[in-house]
DNA sequence: TTATTAATGTTATATTATAACGTATCATTT
DNA sequence: AAATGATACGTTATAATATAACATTAATAA
């Protein structure tokens, strides 16, 4: 199982995850002669600044204020198309949310843990999910495409917590 | 694996679909010592009229013909929450529309096969993947609470179609 | 009946997303 | 360097989805 959800859900140096996924998203660019302009750049930071999904309208705000000019709602979807279209992001769609694809390039699953508590996303890669999906499609005659998997529950901090309080009660 | 795709992609008695529905939400409205009004049926009516996610807005429209008289926003979405709670409906999340479960009540797994070509969405549950992400959700220590998980790609006549004309060409 | 709760009606508005068209910037060729 | 074409961005307006807040009506219980 190829998961960052250790990751996401632990104290860790975050600049490394935001300095590694703009460099692996420049050369995604180079290599398909596509231009990662300021404004794309800007929105991917800030897609990594943390592991919970932005709304566009809130990436609409940050934008804005680090750019330090008025930033319409197309100029943000645009960015948010643009990175979707290379896998650099995802679309959580239960959310209206965006965030950052910790690896890009690479066939996985879209599959998503999401803090009901702190909101944060963990993505997971998980093989032996995906060629059980494959498989279910195949019996049903479906054939499969794309897929979207949300799991909805508590994050290991958000747990902890939880017990805690559930101890004291 | 308990699915209701076999049934949604081929032709059938659609008319015992909706009687069907329209029995077990009767019966779990009792049970739970809820409503169950004209509003919410003929919501549920409706969502089980087609194996296509209906759109709040399309219910709006439909619902307004049906009873006849002007329907607001608000009334669709209550009718609508009702169900959900009620796990009589599911939302689809990223076609923003909602659609009839056929197994309410049983503990089931969200998972739909959705046909990019007709749009239509066949619900399946599937054990074994349930367990799975139940597991991979135990090993990242992560509460599992709920699940959405959306499946993309062309159901059983679409996959046909295309097969044939991709043969002519 | 009266009181109480639940459901619906009504108006307004929030939130998310896109259409359409103009302008500027970048890259390539001449 | 200037002309050209393509790409990205600016701007305005609006579509599509969803909810807040409060008034009214209908159903149930006391």
């Amino acid at each position: 199982m190829l998961t960052n959800s250790r990751l996401v859900h632990q104290p860790h140096d975050h600049g490394r995850c935001i300095s590694a996924a703009l460099t692996r998203a420049n050369d995604l660019c180079s290599e398909q002669k596509v231009r990662m302009t300021t404004t794309r750049e800007s929105v991917l930071r800030l897609l990594w600044q943390s592991h919970q999904p932005l709304g566009a309208y809130q990436l609409q705000g940050q934008l804005s204020e680090l750019l330090n000019k008025p930033i319409a709602p197309p100029t943000v979807y645009r960015a948010i198309d643009f990175l979707l279209q290379l896998g650099l992001i995802h679309r959580i769609p239960s959310l209206n949310a965006y965030i950052g694809c910790p690896f890009p390039n690479s066939e996985h699953s879209n599959l998503f843990m999401i803090c009901s508590q702190c909101g944060s996303a963990a993505e997971v890669a998980h093989n032996t999910i995906n060629s059980m999906l494959q498989s279910a499609s195949d019996k049903a005659n479906f054939t499969l495409q794309s897929q979207c998997l949300e799991l909805f529950g508590l994050c290991p901090q958000c747990s902890e917590h939880r017990e805690d309080t559930d101890n004291e009660q």
